[in-house]
DNA sequence: CCTTTTATTTTCATATATGTAACAATTCCG
DNA sequence: CGGAATTGTTACATATATGAAAATAAAAGG
């Protein structure tokens, strides 16, 4: 899409949060936003707001700040999340079936349109009776076939983390582009399909280290 | 506790991962790594790696690696994370509920030793038929009571996003130390109580920035 | 309608933090 | 005891954050 020169990765990191800070105010009715009144939602400093956005274009008004809307805009357009982006759910236990009903997602235009796991009967007990069922569950062998089928891009893996790696792969096989992982084990990609984890523990980890220093 | 120089952010960020890489080999039956090996598992550079560990002491042979044992013993000591922490959910909807039961947490030393909701009584039905009863479920308002007379440390808090801030002071008037957020909205914290947010759509925004770009 | 003031961005300069590479020092092993 | 391996450490390079000066749009006042 867009090409920019060079940005920082740790302003790519900033941008989801500044955009969480503008649907914030947005909901708030407010129109216009300083960088001193970003900076400090989002606690940082606010000549980094104005930095990382200058890299992208001119988007403030000098003397009133910057339309809310406007850079609202603007950042899902740098980030590319100004179009659908279709994701399957991989190991619907209970964190993948909680992911399936996340209504943040949809909000974001990620839209969960495929899950799978290796036992989707004892699922379907599980998730059905209380949330509807917002996906049917398929036998992951299944995977590549409705990957391709339905146009996935994204995997997000909440396997056991003896099989991260296998699940992994399959997903690399079915020409997945990207896959965020939620197992706390270490997964490896080929090719140019890139990964991302979330684990929770590491969050922890970091408070409390903090916490304790 | 212990006392270390000047210890750089990222550095910290990374000994959680390298602490899942511990773990990992620990159960491969791997008795040392090298730098190498860890850098290649963890997805960074050996000269990191070995300048990571180098700020807390000297835990390496020089010709053989590090002890896996050991460095994992290390790691754990220095996180603070080598005695439990006690902690509380509150917001128990689906993502509450699949944190109640997240394993991951238990083999850690982190124990969840309590959750409230707004609506207890709702609640029950949603986890308890499948996993058994983790912890009571409890009503929001025994919160600081609940949270003095248990010694909890840590809340993780998955409310709605217009409740977060609401609960998060809740938090803070309890005497909680450190908040973890599942919540996409703006938390703000007062004295020196440590936030940290994690955001489930920002793992995914970074993902399509670099997938389209 | 022009001028001044004010708030705030943009841009440039500087400081700090972090990452990478190179190498001497150490340990193991045969 | 010599060679192969791998660390700990220093020096350098790059990336990121912060601060301060210059520019400019809007609002206020005459």
């Amino acid at each position: 899409m867009a090409k920019f020169p060079k940005i920082p990765e740790a302003t790519i990191r900033r941008l989801s949060s500044y955009l969480k800070c503008m649907v914030d105010l947005e909901s708030k009715n407010e129109k216009v936003a300083s960088s001193a009144v970003i900076a400090n939602i989002c606690n940082v400093n606010a000549a980094q707001v104005r930095k990382d956005f200058a890299y992208f274009g001119e988007f403030g008004i000098r003397g009133m700040g910057y339309n809310v809307k406007d850079l609202k805009r603007h950042i899902k357009e740098i980030l590319g999340i100004n179009r659908e982006w279709r994701i399957a759910v991989i190991g619907v236990g209970n964190m993948g079936s909680a992911l399936l009903v996340y209504k943040d997602f949809l909000k974001q235009n990620y839209k969960i349109v495929a899950a799978f796991d290796l036992y989707p009967e004892a699922v379907i007990g599980r998730i059905s009776e209380r949330v509807g069922k917002p996906v049917e569950i398929l036998h992951i062998d299944r995977l590549k076939e409705v990957v391709q089928a339905r146009n996935i891009e994204i995997g997000i893996i909440t396997p056991p983390p003896t099989e991260a790696q296998k699940v992994a792969d399959q997903l690399i096989e079915a020409n997945i582009k990207g896959i965020l992982n939620f197992s706390p084990a270490p997964v490896r990609t080929t090719g140019n399909v890139k990964l991302r984890n979330l684990f929770f523990t590491s969050a922890l980890d970091n408070l409390v280290y903090y916490l304790s220093n």
